[in-house]
DNA sequence: AAATATACTTACTAGTAAGTAAGAATCCAA
DNA sequence: TTGGATTCTTACTTACTAGTAAGTATATTT
């Protein structure tokens, strides 16, 4: 991958997980990057296609991380994935499955596919983290784990939407509600 | 309020709702309603007129509800409160916060101020009620007021996203998930 | 040295966006 | 009944949007 791809694809990203999918043109990409309109299309010739890409890029991320994490216990598990959540509120960005899916009829077909594949993924993943954790009884919540992961994953996409609409932590409170209730 | 203003309004809304405040044109909204796009201007000058009076719209139906509920218990007010988001549910529809806040940097500014207000106003109303109901021993959890309910309002206005974008039924758990651990 | 692939630019198109100025139809009150 | 307010339409402007066709510069391979 040339670099001037992987540019476009960082800034496009920080645009739709700022302003939204529906907000930002190609202008907005090729006038900071200093190259034409037309050298975006070279690279992705529709903006479906970098939409696609981005989704895919951060799905790929999710795996590595989720590899990466595979000896840690539970516990350290889901606090690598709320430290996620935690950097991306340093940079004031929300997260790519509640910047794209609060528009989600609007997305192009193959958007919409990608995004809900790595959104099925990663509630997989946090349900196999809960339930290994009530076996060792490093957690103890009343719920089922399947309940569980909803309003964990739920409520850390929102903390970021909300932190910004309302201009308090709200990620810091839901962190240590997560925590204190599990 | 004439007639053709409310059609206005509510057919805005839903887009805003499905698609998002920057997918739709005031011609989405002319030629379902049969009417000119200059007549969607005469209503609502400008695309944040019309946007703003959504939201002050939506602010002041919470008002009522909140008022009308004044005297049930705190138990009976979060039940009230989780079915204004089923109603949502059967409707296809996310929550205004939610459409509007994950694109909150591409909001015009009178946008962004009132979501902001009324967003303020839902989860101070929500903290009243969570600690009203510790109080009275309704509720037992062990997170303060404030973190609990910044999870309750983050995990609901979540679950109609994530309902569309991962296609199951995501609140039903996040109610679940709420009311056994409250 | 020639051919080829990569990464662009130039220059354009067709369509859509938000918004406005001026005028017409309708209703309602003095 | 006439004058004004309300609610539109007609007709338009300016600006941007996604996307493309054709050509150019540079690097890489053969």
């Amino acid at each position: 991958m040339s670099d001037k791809r992987i540019e476009i694809m960082d800034l496009a990203e920080k645009l739709i997980r700022t302003k939204g999918y529906n907000a930002f043109s190609y202008k907005d990409i090729s006038v900071p990057l200093q190259i034409k309109n037309a050298a975006v299309h070279y690279h992705f010739p529709k903006k479906s296609d970098l939409g696609e890409a981005i989704i895919l890029r951060t799905r790929s991320t999710f795996q590595k991380k989720h590899i990466e994490w595979e000896q840690c216990l539970p516990k350290e598990k889901l606090n690598n994935f709320i430290a996620l959540y935690e950097k991306n509120q340093s940079l004031n960005l929300v997260c790519l499955v509640g910047a794209l899916g609060s528009s989600y009829e609007s997305l192009p077909e193959n958007m919409q596919n990608s995004l809900t594949k790595m959104s099925g993924e990663i509630r997989g993943w946090m349900q196999k983290v809960l339930k290994e954790g009530l076996q060792n009884k490093e957690f103890n919540f009343t719920e089922t784990a399947e309940e569980k992961t909803d309003v964990v994953i739920a409520a850390l996409l929102s903390s970021l939407i909300l932190d910004k609409v309302i201009r308090k932590n709200i990620l810091k409170s839901v962190k240590a509600s997560i925590l204190k209730s599990i």
